[in-house]
DNA sequence: CGTAATGAAATTTTT
DNA sequence: TTTCATTACG
């Protein structure tokens, strides 16, 4: 994006420039929002809002650091405050902790120790057996947070079996928390949505201190955040919004899109800017990317236009495995840096779940390549590293149980079990935390006195750690690692294992000293682990490293490189299943797909793989359903090449078990293992474990009419239209039941296709049918031979 | 009480 | 494939 330049358009100027009241700028991908942003905050000051009113809400870090930097730029250093929304909160929070219970030095609990946290409130409750996962009961309690219903309001659906259960634990884990002095990430934005709400006093107050407010990335704000910035600009309505309707992509979490499409309603007289004018990708990249946001039903109706090059055309290349995906397009990659043409930086590979990107890892080093990964649980979840900021918890909030019960007995000190029981049974009978009772074990008859001594041992150690809280971080990790014991322990094992996580540790001393050198020293532990706390993965990742990108799209929003690949678009994994039923969630994967195209400012592909490897599975695949809502006639369709058989996979190996033309052996016992989609997976009864075992087989033996034809596409397309196959042999009828709108389906003469509406019922049902090639088809269910597409 | 081994299950996206 | 949990054994 052109950064340098001063001269704004029309609608920029008019964003930048407006000063008092609601500001809306929807804003496109690639349209110049951040440089508006910072170019108003800029504007904001110069015309003399004291800085110190301004606060700009983001998404990540990384965003509120680059908008900070640009401000910088612009106005040299001021005392706009820019972060998250969770920062903020965070902040607000230490500083009116007593208002909800809580002490200004409470601990951030991260999704695994919430969920620790949940699960020992489970196991002590003595639950009737609720047999929902505490992942279920977790994620109905996080949405409630996110909608600001507390555990005083949550009240379940009638006949809501998940909720009856909900409405017990949600108080008490929320009273848990508390005694634990602890809050996990959406407590910070309930604690502070909830004092805004009542109380009035406190609210005007923040209202008139944070007099501007500025919330990007407005599209995926959910209540909780919603109400936040709302409370604060009621007084001082100057509240100026950024968002993309069509980049929405975390309503799973709780984000309603309808906080920016209503946002009009909410404030009559806001002014409305459009920015629609791409500055950052060529027209083929935004003509194939506006073909398929289209297919969307719920958005603000939105033209996208660019004066950029035309550029190449966007290609979809279909390969054979998912091995050839990623060595062809690492090899593409190599031959661009080795002609100079690219750099490394210029490339970013996107898929739709982190699992994917080994291939792509092991293909980039084998040639090479440098590349960093974006991903999850890289370091502040390993294990290692979890023990010691357990430690460094500890120090800093003695009522953190969650830390306690990591590090007692880690490395081991002989408390177990039972130990630790009893230590549980002692602190639910006082309401008590743990460390409390720990210090008491005197008064614990139903431990031994070995244990007893153990545990003295154990707080003895945290006890003379906390002496040393005020001390530079650095050195309190130090002297967690020698004076805990974890060092040496891990020293002495000689594992392998423990020699990486040592290294790790090293890693983390090196965290500590910079986050020393850059706050100095009197920053301290406890903002120490609030910045540890707020880190995502995305604040990892470094612009200017020169490294191929391998991140998740929903990491890419934001971000812009000159060259994307997209992997994996496919059935089940870019529409991910679990949005396949709910038409909501799957407009979500198609604008996830949308914020990735739009990541491309000069080349982007996207492919498949006609097999791929996944949790250990070879699995034939279905072409993504988004794949034809794309212009295909002004893309490069690249199919397999024919040799691929002699490829990764061998053949024979795979198509061994249907390889004879009288087909199935069941004796073959190989024949059975290459058999994915067993019979098993259909579910029901063994009649129909043997039909569908038999649609799986019909299948297969398309697959392998000709070895070069991998999908029922292709199978279309090189065959004569009549050649179906021999009655005999064709797929058993499929209950009209299985079809669904959306599901992608196979017909013998009409090859792969989209069911786009179902109506009627029993042997009425019929289904119309888009026909990748073949246009718009419609079948009476109960007759026709059309079968779900699944993978084979 | 601690470790090791075995077996089973589970796998989206993240502040 | 990886991770988790349970169990058996020392």
């Amino acid at each position: 994006m052109d950064v340098s330049s001063n001269s704004l358009t029309a609608a920029q100027r008019e964003a930048v420039e407006h000063i008092d009241g609601p500001l809306l700028i929807l804003a496109g991908p690639g349209s110049g929002k951040t440089r508006v942003v910072t170019q108003r905050i800029a504007h904001l000051v110069r015309q003399g809002v004291p800085a110190h009113q301004i606060v700009g809400l983001t998404f990540t870090n990384k965003a509120a650091d680059e908008m900070r930097s640009r401000v910088e730029t612009l106005i040299g250093p001021s005392r706009v405050w820019l972060g998250t929304f969770h920062r903020f909160c965070s902040r607000l929070l230490r500083r009116y902790a007593s208002l909800v219970g809580l002490d200004e030095n409470f601990t951030i609990y991260d999704s695994d120790d919430s969920l620790r946290m949940l699960k020992r409130t489970l196991e002590q409750m003595d639950q009737p057996p609720t047999h929902f996962m505490p992942e279920q009961i977790r994620s109905a309690i996080s949405w409630a947070k996110n909608n600001l219903i507390t555990p005083q309001q949550y009240e379940p659906r009638q006949g809501h079996a998940l909720g009856s259960a909900v409405v017990r634990v949600y108080p008490e884990y929320q009273a848990r928390m508390r005694i634990a002095n602890a809050v996990d990430f959406d407590d910070l934005l309930l604690h502070v949505g909830t004092l805004l709400r009542e109380n009035a006093e406190l609210r005007a107050e923040l209202d008139e201190r944070y007099r501007y407010i500025l919330v990007d990335e407005y599209q995926d704000t959910n209540l909780v955040q919603y109400a936040i910035a709302r409370a604060l600009s009621i007084d001082h309505p100057n509240l100026a919004v950024t968002g993309d309707p069509d980049q929405s992509i975390f309503g799973w979490r709780g984000a309603n899109i309808s906080n920016i499409l209503d946002f009009q309603r909410d404030y009559p007289d806001v002014k409305v800017v459009r920015l629609e004018q791409n500055y950052r990708s060529s027209k083929q990249i935004l003509r194939v990317a506006d073909a398929l946001i289209v297919h969307n039903q719920r958005r603000k109706e939105k033209r996208l236009f660019t004066e950029n090059d035309e550029g190449s055309p966007v290609r979809l290349t279909h390969y054979a495995t998912h091995r050839e995906e990623a060595q062809r397009i690492a090899d593409e990659i190599a031959v661009e840096i080795a002609s100079g043409r690219r750099r490394p930086s210029d490339f970013a590979i996107f898929y739709r779940i982190n699992a994917l990107s080994r291939a792509f890892e092991f293909a980039l080093r084998e040639r090479g390549i440098p590349f960093q990964l974006v991903k999850g649980l890289e370091f502040y979840q390993r294990k290692e590293i979890k023990d010691v900021m357990s430690y460094l918890h500890l120090i800093n909030n003695p009522r953190d149980d969650v830390a306690l019960l990591r590090v007692i007995n880690t490395p081991t000190r002989g408390i177990g079990k039972k130990t630790i029981l009893g230590l549980t049974e002692h602190a639910t009978r006082y309401g008590q935390t743990l460390f409390a009772s720990a210090q008491e074990t005197g008064l614990i008859e139903a431990l031994g006195k070995r244990a007893a001594t153990a545990v003295g041992r154990f707080v003895k150690i945290v006890d003379h750690l906390a002496e040393t809280a005020s001390a530079p971080v650095e050195e309190i990790v130090g002297r967690v690692l020698s004076e805990s014991g974890y060092q040496k322990s891990l020293q002495e094992s000689g594992l392998e294992e423990d020699e990486s996580r040592l290294a790790n540790i090293e890693e983390l001393l090196t965290v500590a000293r910079e986050f020393d050198e850059r706050f100095g020293e009197e920053a301290g532990l406890s903002a120490f682990l609030e910045e540890t706390a707020l880190v995502n993965d995305v604040d990892q990742w470094e612009e200017e490293i020169d490294r191929v990108t391998l991140m998740t799209m929903h990491s890419a929003k934001g971000l812009e490189f000159p060259v994307v690949y997209i992997v994996a678009a496919e059935e089940g994994l870019l529409p991910h299943e679990r949005s396949r039923e709910d038409p909501d969630r799957l407009e979500e994967e198609r604008r996830l797909l949308f914020v990735g195209m739009t990541r491309a400012e000069e080349e982007l592909q996207l492919s498949l793989a006609t097999q791929r490897e996944f949790r250990g599975q070879r699995r034939r695949t279905v072409p993504s359903s988004f794949l034809m809502e794309l212009p295909r006639e002004q893309m490069k369709v690249v199919e397999p090449a024919a040799d691929w058989t002699t490829g990764e996979f061998e053949e024979d190996e795979f198509f061994d078990g249907w390889e004879d033309d009288d087909g199935f052996d069941a004796t073959d016992e190989e024949a059975d293992e290459n058999f994915d989609e067993s019979p098993k997976e259909f579910g029901g009864d063994r009649e129909e474990d043997a039909e569908a075992a038999e649609a799986g087989r019909a299948t297969a033996r398309q697959a392998d009419a000709k070895s070069t034809l991998t999908t029922a596409a292709q199978l279309h397309e090189s065959r004569e239209p009549t050649a179906a196959t021999p009655k005999t042999k064709s797929a058993p009828p499929v209950s009209p039941e299985e079809f669904r709108v959306g599901m992608a389906v196979v017909h013998p003469e009409y090859g792969l296709g989209k069911v786009a509406a179902l109506s009627g019922s029993a042997t009425q049902r019929t289904a119309t049918v888009q026909f990748v090639t073949a246009g718009e088809r419609k079948f009476r269910l109960q007759h026709s031979a059309l079968r779900p597409a699944r993978e084979t």
